[in-house]
RNA sequence: GCGCCCGUAGCUCAGCUGGAUAGAGUACCGCCCUCCGAAGGCGGGGGUCACAGGUUCAAAUCCUGUCGGGCGCGCCA
């Protein structure tokens, strides 16, 4: 509808350039927009603002000439310009009446387009470490990037899911040491659990899985896994440095084939917990990324290598730097270390270099806004590269601060204090979480009420959207119960008969959902989408009590019917694009 | 100290990316079921858009500075 606008003004201003009204050059893409306010009719633009100082003339007159070469439409009741220059449009009743029948029959597909050609993209979230099960922090990245590649696909991008792996590097061994540690507990070795080690329950599970499958086979006595350890820190020593003993020891005593296996059990189980988790809150993904196989496949030494030959890296203290102050960065990053190893930040070149070569045409990385101080030195390393480094954006999400009793709670993955995304999910529900997780837009810090959440209350709004939806699942409900004729052919109604205001309303809400759907995925703001989803059932609920819809008049009933399913369609689809269910009874 | 994000109603947040009289939810107060679901609707009060300059026809929105809050500045990942 808003396109069918611009299109006529296009029309219009290619007549004023052509006239030599309007230079050429100053040819500005028309702009055009819903008003706020329904007496300025249902559409605006500021065209004739933005053009008049480069015409020559005054708003008014410019915006008076622009009507005159405005093609005829019978979309347009009148056009008239206001203010300073405004033109505003008033639709005619039947281009909004024939909306209705449009949105029944394209069901699923309304608000859907092909906008993005389909051109690929790939969207990476989440991407938590694997060394603990998913807290609520990571919840509202999940939501986040899950409901930006929805909305992405949505409108005819060729999305791909992704979730990157970190399954190397020495996080992943102190939680192998410290599965392993928790097992000798089990069998009965008095030790002292290190300051630095993973203390959370499911390290005790895993740990039990271990004894329970392999009885003493790993065992070791206590006195030999600690014999020459740095202190903890806990006795007046580095907590760092006593960790990093013990990892070596336990490779050491272990071997490297028994290491492995421990490390590979506490990955897998907590690898398939993550992604169970995540399947249960509705988010799947093509792809999960090995950090691991980078390095097994040669990227990262590819990566580095091609760094060194266009001369990006040098020499010092014994480690290898990127040359990252070239591109921006506020410093120069190693990239191998003294000890031989490459860094994290190695393997996420080769992560980036890689992603750019499987043919994405554009990345997006959804990163918790902690991370922020990362942003300048991937994109250094991918403009060394030679890559175009505007074809990766990062969005940051803000943590979320959770309340509980009105008190901030602390989190710590070591100490194991934490409120899981499960436990989360299972208290409030999936559709709950998502929904509050995604009304914010994503670099607005977000205070989490733990109690609000939990308590079902009325004030969580996904039960309001989900309430008209239910609502005229019921009403259809009624009809079939009192034997009440629906017309089932949507085109065979007659719906000037809909005249009243809330109608209107009503009807100009469902034009509106292909316009906010591109604008959430154009801009990343899902919370767009949950705003115009609060309007919407808004709309309807107050339809519902100043009308009745289950009428003696058939062809006024058959009309408002028709209205109403068309809400139905455009609520179930928008939460489908949430992934929130849309309950027909609640 | 430097960098990024934020500052809008008592609280939690929108504000369509520069437009017309700054809006919702919540909380508070008052109404509305003999009626398709009251998990609902209607009405009311509540604002120095942190502050100060600047840019222009037009600024909550863009620029500069100040103040306040969060986060980050490892050869950790």
């Amino acid at each position: 509808m808003k396109k069918q606008i611009e299109q006529l003004i296009q029309a219009a201003l290619k007549q004023l350039v052509l006239g030599g009204v309007i230079p050429q050059e100053a040819m500005p893409v028309p702009k055009i927009e819903r008003t706020k306010d329904s007496r300025h009719g249902d559409f605006a633009t500021n065209i004739a603002m933005a053009l008049a100082r480069p015409a020559r003339t005054n708003p008014r007159e410019l915006a008076q000439r622009l009507l005159d070469a405005l093609p005829a439409s019978d979309l347009i009741e009148r056009c008239d310009i206001a203010g300073p220059g405004f033109i505003n449009f008033t639709l005619t009743a039947t281009a909004y009446h024939s909306l209705i029948p449009a949105i029944i029959e394209q069901g699923h597909g309304y608000g859907r387009s092909e906008l993005g050609k389909g051109k690929r993209i790939q969207v990476e979230f989440v991407s938590a470490n694997p060394t603990g099960p998913l807290h609520v922090g990571h919840g509202r990245g999940a939501a986040y990037g899950s409901v930006v590649a929805d909305l992405l696909q949505a409108i005819g991008f060729d999305v791909h899911r992704e979730y990157y792996v970190n399954d190397a590097g020495r996080q992943m061994d102190i939680l192998a040491t410290s599965v392993w540690l928790r097992y000798l507990e089990l069998c009965d070795e008095a030790l002292t659990f290190p300051a630095n080690g993973y203390r959370g329950d499911y390290v005790w599970d895993i740990a039990a899985t271990l004894h329970r499958d392999h009885g003493e086979a790993y065992r070791h006595d206590a006195e030999t896994v600690f014999h020459n350890i740095p202190a903890d820190e806990p006795a007046g020593g580095d907590k760092e440095a006593h960790i990093d003993g013990l990892i070596d020891r336990a490779k050491q005593l272990l071997g490297d084939n028994r290491y492995r296996f421990v490390f590979e059990l506490g990955l897998n189980t907590i690898l398939d917990d993550i992604r169970d988790d995540l399947g249960l809150f509705g988010v799947n993904y093509d792809e999960w990324y090995s950090e691991r196989s980078l390095t097994e496949s040669g990227s990262v030494t590819r990566a580095i290598e091609r760094l060194r030959s266009a001369g990006h890296l040098y020499d010092k203290d014994g480690a290898v730097w990127f040359r990252s102050t070239d591109y921006g960065d506020e410093k120069d990053r190693v990239v191998i270390r003294d000890n031989g190893q490459t860094t994290y930040f190695a393997s996420d070149i080769a992560y980036h270099m890689d992603k750019l070569e499987r043919g994405f045409d554009r990345v997006i990385d959804v990163w918790g806004a902690d991370h922020h101080g990362y942003v300048p030195r991937v994109k250094a390393a991918l403009q060394a590269l030679g890559d175009d480094p505007s074809k990766l954006d990062v969005l940051l999400v803000q943590f979320a601060i959770l309340y509980r009793s009105g008190e901030k709670v602390q989190m710590s993955t070591r100490s194991g204090q934490f409120v899981t995304l499960r436990e989360l999910r299972k208290e409030v529900g999936a559709d709950a979480a998502r929904f509050f997780y995604v009304m914010r837009k994503c670099e607005q810090h977000m205070d989490f009420d733990l109690d609000l959440a939990k308590s079902q209350s009325n004030d969580n709004p996904v039960y309001y959207v989900q309430y008209a939806h239910a609502r005229i699942c019921s009403v259809f409900q009624q009809a079939a119960e009192q034997s009440i004729s629906v017309e089932d052919d949507p085109t065979a109604v007659d719906y000037a008969l809909l005249s009243e205001s809330h109608e209107q309303a009503l009807i100009t809400s469902l034009a509106r959902y292909p316009e906010i759907v591109e604008a959430a995925a154009l801009h990343e703001e899902p919370h767009q989408l949950t705003h115009y989803l609060r309007d919407l059932a808004n709309d309807f609920h107050t339809y519902y009590n100043a009308h009745k819809f289950l009428i003696q008049d058939t062809a006024l009933r058959n009309a408002r019917l028709q209205l109403i399913l068309a809400t139905r369609q455009v609520v179930r689809n928008g939460l489908n694009l949430l992934g929130v269910s849309a309950p027909e009874k609640m």
